[in-house]
DNA sequence: GGGCCCGCAGGG
DNA sequence: CCCTGCGGGCCC
């Protein structure tokens, strides 16, 4: 990812990277979307002139990196959502080669897209679209891709295309109506359409991918660079789930789920942006896509493994998954028609169940979804390729496909004679949904009819005005009331024993400050800034707490007799590293913390501390409380924000006044904050929670605890004192940290007692 | 391809 | 602590 930052020169020849122009002799052109870049501004430039004439420019050469490599037995479809991102720059390919004629261009373009996906017809479909080429003859990508990708009926770009195992392309529409008068040929070439694609034909998202390249390619006629890697798979995943000891099936059956890499809590609601992902620093993208559930999980889209809807009763639901579990659902793109969970028998140690034997209520999961109808919040649609009557469904794995608003709920008679839960979900995203050419996102759409509302119970629909909502004047979908607060902190790792900690914790309000930090020095588990690190053989680094939480003790796991009771038995400790699967059990006997790591942790920490104070302090002349208790908030984890917030009465009103007082920071460029009401302090000192020590997440416990103080001159002069000193060195002897490892060591032997 | 099985995660 | 669940591997 070196090469985001760069950029080629504009179509001033303006070099847009250190704004001058380059001589000719400094100007490269990439072989493969033939822009220009400044030479003395890349990278990494080609060592000889043979080179020079391969270069490819770091846009292009990001998409092939970007993008994964074929798999065995994969077929090579036209539609495969895989290979987006190669066929672009193949299309380029084909089209910056100045050795073939416009019609060499139209047969290799054609043949590109028909690629193993049956026989083509070659030259009679040159012939046929040979007129038009000429007609066009421009040299622009949108050009070639007009002229070749037209859909027959209605001699248009194909919207949502579909493309036939003869390697014609359609809108879905027309092809639908197409089909709807009985035909079954393609109207092209008449070469028979099979049954399957008759009655389940699905879009093909390479095309849209390409459209959509080429329109960019288009309006971006400066140069600028395209966003390709927008839509790509992400791939370089560090981590990945792991098959527990426990586990007698391999693979993904019964696995565990790997790291979380999102800093959001586990009910945020809306999109992921790029501020909660310090692995990428991008969000997670409509039209990213992941082989299976654990793989969504893990970039915080879809938390749940085996449910389709993740949400609280009480408080909404964040996300949903449409895989075709439930006949009933309705597919259309922009708007879906999806079923509640429930009214199936689960008995027989059955995950599911397709045959329905009693109605669905409101209640659960399903009431989760009412309320975030009633609410009007954003939900994260993610769409499953065992969803096999949608068009939109993707062809491998899970896309998420971005936000969505429930705009009502009721119930209804489903297919199988019983009740059950009926949501209208409606597109509400600022990006494009994949399955789109359009280069923006969703406007405010009327509602469409549903024919079924007619026989409706139970009906919902939202009064006032949704939390998520268009801004006219901004031109997107925002939150236009404050978001419900999170109850969980961002990441809940294991404590000890296996299991989770429950102590609602909230999100850090600001990460900006320790971004650096949490990206080169993160423990894998708990993601925050390590505390005394440890390093395993396998170079991967944990928190010496998290690492010896996650194996401590013995965990005793309920497991479901076929009679649907529990039996208890006991799960053997699991002694490989949570990142890579190594064994570690050699390591753990007598696991070393890194000293070298923790004192470069240390020093860094410190200097950003001080930065920021003397930051803070030069721009705000009065030097408030709330100044440094920002500070103190910044190097400090979530945790200990949160449990201050929590004490105070009304932590409605607390959310409401952080959200301004961020908004308000945002809009005025971080200069202007808002004062915050109601008690900072705790009024009462708590004995640090053992768990939350266990989690060993914080390396700045002393601020921790001077940040419990109540009173505020006590919290300025502390914390000021703590950006000084860098007490946590506790090899320094400092009271302070000193007495924070006894707690440790005090709370973790507590722990072990009561596990054992 | 259908059915069985079952670890995991999380709601309540 | 119990219950639920739009997964996924494997056997037939």
């Amino acid at each position: 990812m070196a090469h985001v930052s760069e950029l080629p020169c504009d179509g001033d020849g303006i070099c847009m990277a250190c704004k001058k122009r380059p001589s000719p002799e400094e100007t490269l052109t990439c072989n493969t979307c033939a822009t220009p870049w400044h030479v003395n501004c890349i990278s990494s430039r080609p060592e000889t002139l043979a080179d020079a004439l391969q270069w490819e420019c770091p846009d292009c050469s990001q998409v092939s990196d970007l993008l994964p490599p074929p798999r065995d037995g994969d077929p090579v479809v036209a539609g495969g959502s895989g290979g987006s991102g190669d066929l672009i720059a193949a299309i380029r390919a084909i089209e910056s080669d100045r050795s073939l004629t416009d019609r060499e261009k139209a047969k290799r373009r054609q043949e590109l897209m028909c690629r193993g996906a049956g026989p083509s017809d070659g030259d009679d479909d040159a012939n046929c679209k040979k007129g038009k080429e000429t007609i066009d003859g421009n040299n622009d990508v949108l050009g070639i891709i007009d002229s070749s990708f037209n859909c027959s009926f209605c001699m248009q770009l194909p919207e949502r295309p579909v493309t036939t195992p003869c390697g014609h392309n359609f809108c879905l529409k027309c092809f639908q109506k197409w089909i709807g008068q009985g035909k079954r040929t393609c109207a092209n070439c008449r070469n028979p359409i099979p049954a399957k694609m008759a009655s389940q034909p699905r879009i093909n998202s390479a095309l849209v991918i390409a459209i959509r390249m080429a329109k960019m390619t288009k309006s971006n006629a400066a140069g600028g660079p395209a966003r390709v890697y927008h839509f790509v798979r992400n791939q370089d995943r560090p981590d990945k789930a792991f098959t527990s000891e426990r586990a007698k099936k391999a693979g993904k059956a019964n696995a565990s789920s790997g790291k979380i890499f999102v800093t959001v809590p586990p009910d945020h609601l809306g999109p992921i942006l790029a501020e909660n992902d310090p692995e990428r620093n991008q969000g997670v993208l409509v039209g990213e896509s992941w082989e299976g559930r654990l793989e969504c999980r893990q970039w915080g889209i879809h938390l749940p493994p085996v449910s389709g809807i993740a949400g609280q009763s009480s408080y909404g639901a964040q996300s949903v998954v449409l895989s075709g579990g439930y006949e009933d659902d309705e597919d259309h793109g922009e708007w879906f028609l999806y079923t509640g969970s429930g009214g199936r028998d689960l008995s027989g140690n059955k995950r599911t169940n397709k045959e329905h034997s009693f109605d669905q209520k409101f209640e659960k999961v399903n009431e989760a979804l009412r309320v975030s109808c009633r609410k009007g919040y954003p939900v994260r649609v993610v769409r499953s390729n065992k969803e096999k009557r949608s068009s939109y469904a993707p062809e491998i794995g899970l896309r998420y496909d971005g936000i969505y608003r429930i705009e009502k709920c009721w119930r209804k008679n489903g297919i199988q004679g019983y009740k059950v839960c009926r949501y209208l979900f409606v597109r509400c995203d600022n990006d494009p949904a994949p399955w789109t050419s359009d280069d923006h996102g969703d406007r405010p759409r009327p509602l469409p009819v549903i024919k079924e509302l007619k026989d409706a119970i139970d009906m919902t629909e939202r009064k006032g005005s949704p939390s998520w909502d268009y801004d006219d004047e901004k031109s997107c979908w925002t939150w236009k009331k404050c978001p419900p607060p999170s109850r969980k902190q961002v990441d809940d790792g294991d404590s000890e024993d296996g299991k989770r900690t429950r102590k609602p914790k909230r999100q850090a309000k600001n990460m900006s400050v320790k971004k650096k930090l949490l990206k080169e020095f993160s423990c894998h588990i708990c993601r925050k800034v390590m505390s005394f690190p440890l390093t395993t053989p396998c170079a991967h680094n944990f928190c010496k707490a998290c690492l010896e939480g996650a194996f401590a003790g013995q965990c005793f796991m309920r497991q479901r007799t076929c009679e649907g009771r529990r039996t208890l038995r006991a799960q053997k400790s699991i002694m490989k590293c949570p990142v890579c699967s190594i064994d570690i059990a050699d390591f753990l006997q007598n696991p070393q913390v890194n000293r070298e790591l923790m004192e470069l942790i240390e020093s860094l920490q410190g200097r950003i501390v001080e930065e920021e104070n003397v930051e803070e302090l030069s721009e705000e002349t009065d030097g408030s409380h709330e100044k440094l208790d920002e500070i103190a908030d910044n190097i400090e984890t979530c945790d200990v924000h949160c449990e201050i917030l929590e004490e105070a009465k009304d932590t409605a009103q607390i959310e409401s006044e952080i959200w301004q007082a961020d908004k308000l920071k945002k809009a005025s460029g971080g200069k202007c904050t808002l004062k915050r009401g109601g008690k900072k302090g705790r009024t009462s000192p708590k004995q640090p929670d053992a768990a939350n020590v266990e989690n060993g997440v914080d390396p700045l416990e002393p601020e921790k605890a001077d940040s419990k103080e109540p009173e505020d001159p006590a919290i300025e002069s502390k914390v000021q004192q703590t950006c000084k000193r860098k007490q946590y060195n506790h090899g320094d002897g400092g009271n302070s940290s000193t007495l924070d490892l006894e707690v440790k060591t005090r709370s973790k032997r507590a722990k072990m007692q009561v596990v054992e």
